[in-house]
DNA sequence: TTGTAAGCGTTATCAT
DNA sequence: ATGATAACGCTTACAA
């Protein structure tokens, strides 16, 4: 048994490649006994139709590209779940790739999955992602931006993602709320729109509470664990000491926390310290983190359906669903 | 500009499809002109050769297929970002499912990427790897199990693993050498190969040192964050309560950790706790976790390295290479 | 109800 | 150096 085809079942059965395709494809137009010998003979040849054969002619290919910046990030973790779930509850398979942040690479994925004749893209944190919608969006393939947003406002620009000022905003008017007078922000990687927005956040939060902004306490992160103890040292290092800081995200939070641990700085009592994205471990680090929820898996499940409904899924009209915002929402816990 | 064939090409060119074909796959038998004049409207047309088409007739898709339980373990997420980076090193795309655990949906993924053509398979956790290998393996498509094994061995089994049934027994005997006695285990699902050896590991740790076996001392777990609550207090309904645990896994032992915590059990003191796996977060949780280190990364690139091979991409036989078997190494910290 | 034939977009084998 | 033509495995008119 090396490989069975339709062609292999109508030899097998005296009959025609095409009444064997109706009969596997449950067509009416077949007598119910041949299409019961038709279906039996493909079980025993152990027949598997050929998706590439199949979408040659159909135009479809029942996948969905799914570009991320790494799966190894327990956020896009969540979110390609949520992605996943929604995907396998209609029928469809998932490629993914991987951008590691740089721009020629998810340019390269896109391409990748455009040659796969994808039926739709979906790109986390993108820092291109115009250039997607114009090259697939116009040749018929939605592109949904997952957490990041064009700069210019395009007529095929779809994205699904958290309200990130606002965010930026919530914590750190809490921690204003807090009496923190001086509070530092360690952004995420440069180009990034969400990391941008956050900043933005921030930034409006401390004007609205007239306190002067000092481009020094905007310290850059990496997104990952492993720049706690970097960030830490730009943190001491300011002439007067923030007494509190928004993070880019929970896994730069947790670097942080982990840095401040090893250096004898107690948080939140000598540095008060928020993150955002609550992951799932955020609540099992020491002190647990007080963050900004993003519903994750919602994002990614929010984001396979519209691009469901814009491969013509639903009843719903394309035009309802452009832009989905979702609000994140503050957890307080033990880090503040 | 919706879709572009090598035909529109040829037809803007005034010259056959054939020669389009050839002039962008750079043969030889091309005038050189005419090949960048070729490449250059195909540029201009926005063509993308469709991966469809061609691997109808190469028979081959570029493209392996990877079952994971889910992407939302931090484990599986590194395993499948060294998959990732091998696969995108040597040109390969990703087709993702996710079994979710159920042996039904991890047959219906197998059966959908076989039906997608890919060139390789790899299965994490299998629970019935021997089904997929004797399925796909006899068509010719090479299965990669990923700690997991088949019960029989069989000829065309490929596995890349940990020696479970070894980290379970370095967990215990570093238990063991600390003075406890009464040690319980957290086994992961059921049905697991993975979960069975480490149980193994842990019964031959305590059989080296001559403690009796007390069935009510195993507990069932989830494998996941939120089932502490419940072991938490299968241990402590235990009529003589054990001093230490050795967690199936680390999500498992952190959740025991955060339930632990909230129940004002002191950890290490009054119940010591050891993990499996060291995921990226187990140095940050509190008390920092112990564990016995699995190689995540290593584990997918030997996998999709070992892929490549029974592909016929380097110059080593496959016999070389069926089952790779890494050790896992006991890492201290302080949740022991 | 079934069979024949065309076509999807490639690559490959022939001629020329 | 280039052009016809067949083939890959399938779906789908169109015939019978």
């Amino acid at each position: 048994m090396v490989k069975t085809s339709i062609k292999d079942i109508a030899r097998a059965a005296g009959i025609s490649h095409s009444t064997v395709s109706r009969a596997l494809n449950d067509s009416p137009l077949v007598n119910a006994e041949t299409k019961a010998r038709v279906r039996r003979l493909a079980q025993e040849m152990g027949y598997s139709p050929d998706a590439a054969a199949r979408s040659l002619v159909s135009g479809r290919t029942r996948t969905v590209g799914v570009v991320v910046t790494t799966v190894a990030d327990p956020f896009v973790a969540v979110v390609v779940e949520g992605i996943e779930r929604t995907a396998y509850a209609h029928g469809y398979s998932l490629i993914l790739a991987a951008s590691h942040n740089e721009p020629q690479r998810e340019i390269a994925a896109v391409e990748m999955l455009r040659s796969k004749r994808v039926d739709s893209v979906i790109v986390t944190s993108s820092r291109v992602g115009a250039l997607h919608q114009e090259r697939l969006g116009s040749a018929g393939v939605p592109v949904i931006l997952l957490n990041s947003h064009s700069q210019q406002q395009m007529p095929n620009a779809y994205s699904v993602r958290v309200d990130d000022v606002h965010g930026g905003r919530l914590a750190t008017e809490y921690l204003l709320g807090l009496g923190h007078q001086r509070i530092a922000h360690v952004a995420g990687l440069e180009g990034h729109s969400d990391s941008n927005d956050r900043l933005d956040g921030y930034l409006s939060a401390l004007a609205g509470a007239g306190i002067d902004y000092d481009p020094d306490c905007v310290v850059n992160g990496t997104g990952r664990l492993d720049g706690g103890p970097e960030v830490l040292r730009s943190l001491l290092a300011l002439r007067e000491r923030p007494t509190a800081v928004f993070c880019y995200n929970d896994m730069t939070a947790i670097g942080l926390l982990s840095a401040a641990r090893n250096a004898g700085v107690a948080v939140p009592r000598d540095l008060a310290i928020v993150g955002f994205d609550d992951i799932p471990l955020a609540a099992h680090v020491a002190p647990a983190l007080t963050t900004i929820a993003q519903p994750m898996f919602e994002l990614g499940e929010r984001a396979m359906s519209m691009a469901l409904v814009l491969m013509g899924h639903q009843g719903i009209a394309p035009c309802d669903v452009t832009d989905v915002i979702l609000q994140g929402q503050l957890i307080v816990r033990e880090s503040t």
